[in-house]
RNA sequence: GUGCGAUUAGUUCAGUUGGUAGAGCACCAGAUUGUGGUUCUGGGUGUCGUGGGUUCGAGCCCCACAUCGCACC
């Protein structure tokens, strides 16, 4: 995976570039849609294309790995081939699931135990089998297996939690120089920042990661994680403000799970350089479009009779066809076709504000552009 | 026509020995950050069918009427 830096902004560390997968061009900054079971829900792959422009979706290995299993994504050659979708992919390795689901679970040195969502049965990631995993998955770019550490842990707790995290880098990166693609194509890797919101944990997570990865070649990039996990933001832009200037300026940095139309922008100006959220689509479900002018929840009473078009500055064919009116009346009737017109709106819409970015970085004008807009998609409609 | 039962929030219903009403759903808002098509939080929106009576006080007891349901002529 090559990166290639193309501009950079002169008021921040924003940057803009183009890495290369054997799939094809992702531009930076990029926003880069869930896609967690091998879909991106309820948003066809042609869309995704044309509508959307989107340029690289995720999978994630812990709901891969139980379903449809690894056995069905050898046989049909990788998950890529699966779904159809023909550009680059991205997996997440699992440890945020096992993180975040509540379901009974066990993390050791050796690695982490879980029970199963779908049937309760007993599992285990070693990173040793969690590259292996997503070895068979086929994703151009494998997470490193991570301990995500809760945003209010003391610095005890976090210290501990990112020496577990150092000692699986250790082990995955092994496990990854000891392996080859399944497929034929080349996979990158990137390891994961921790430290949680204590600024000498992030340093030394940073120091440790570069001593391990040298300039070796399969590492794509790197990835800022156990950030927006209930800390507040501020902590969130200040950790950005460590970690960033002390990465390798030559490869691509992944700010993971966030967020808000308005932290992705403040992540960009800290040098961010690529982001996934389950937000435009998850709350795109359930009733929340974010658009140039602010946030709407679509099942507010208010847009009842409001006939105008869903988002006069919006970019998606969906913004243009239908009208508020409309896609409110299709959340209170709960059509899952609502779900599908805000998914694709929301995704739109990200896409849009990463390009405009971009543009902004390129003519040198991103930072004040930025305070402006920020200012503008934050308040509610 | 007679008898019995019902009538309380938008809806389905609860409401103790009489002390001016509550729940689910719906509705109205808010939250949601490396996805369990969710989940969570807050809000009661009321002429207790109508009119009388008893009582310090009635959703509750008494009378009449209205409407609905069931049964019987």
């Amino acid at each position: 995976m090559k990166f290639t830096l193309t501009a950079k902004d002169k008021g921040s560390a924003a940057r803009a570039g183009v890495f290369t997968t054997d799939h094809g061009e992702v531009h930076t900054p990029i926003f880069m849609p869930v896609g967690t079971v091998g879909s991106v829900k309820g948003v066809y792959h042609k869309d995704l294309k044309e509508d959307i422009k989107a340029e690289i979706i995720l999978g994630n290995t812990y709901h891969l790995y139980l379903r449809p299993g690894l056995d069905t994504l050898r046989k049909v050659g990788g998950l890529l081939r699966f779904e159809s979708w023909g550009r680059p992919i991205l997996t997440d390795s699992g440890g945020f699931q096992v993180f975040s689901l509540p379901q009974i679970r066990k993390i050791t040195e050796e690695g982490c135990r879980f029970q199963s969502h779908i049937d309760g049965s007993r599992h285990m990631f070693t990173p040793e089998n969690n590259v292996d995993t997503q070895r068979a998955i086929g994703s151009d770019i494998m997470m490193a297996l991570d301990e995500c550490c809760p945003g209010d842990a003391d610095e005890r707790y976090a210290a501990k939690s990112l020496k577990l995290t150092q000692g699986w880098l250790e082990r995955y990166f092994k496990r990854f120089c000891e392996t080859d693609p399944l497929y034929g194509y080349d996979q990158a890797m990137f390891p994961i920042i921790q430290g949680c919101v204590y600024p000498e944990l992030r340093k030394r997570a940073v120091d440790h990661a570069l001593t391990l990865v040298g300039d070796h070649p399969g590492v794509g990039g790197f990835a800022v994680g156990g950030l927006a996990v209930g800390e507040p933001t501020e902590q969130m832009y200040e950790m950005l403000e460590v970690v960033c200037p002390i990465l390798p300026e030559n490869k691509p940095r992944y700010l993971m799970g966030v967020g808000t139309p308005a932290n992705i922008l403040e992540g960009i100006a800290r040098g961010i350089d690529m982001f996934d959220c389950v937000m435009p689509t998850r709350n795109g479900r359930n009733g929340m479009l974010f658009t140039w002018n602010g946030i709407m929840n679509m099942r507010n009473a208010k847009w009842q009779d409001d006939f105008s078009p869903l988002d006069p500055s919006g970019t998606s064919f969906v913004d243009h066809e239908y009208s508020k009116a409309y896609l409110h009346h299709l959340f209170v009737a709960k059509e899952m076709f609502a779900a599908m017109v805000a998914s694709e709106h929301n995704l739109a819409f990200y896409h849009d504000l990463v390009r405009e970015a971009r543009k902004h970085i390129e003519a040198g004008d991103f930072s004040s552009w930025k305070d402006e807009t920020v200012r503008r998609i934050s308040s509610r409609m």
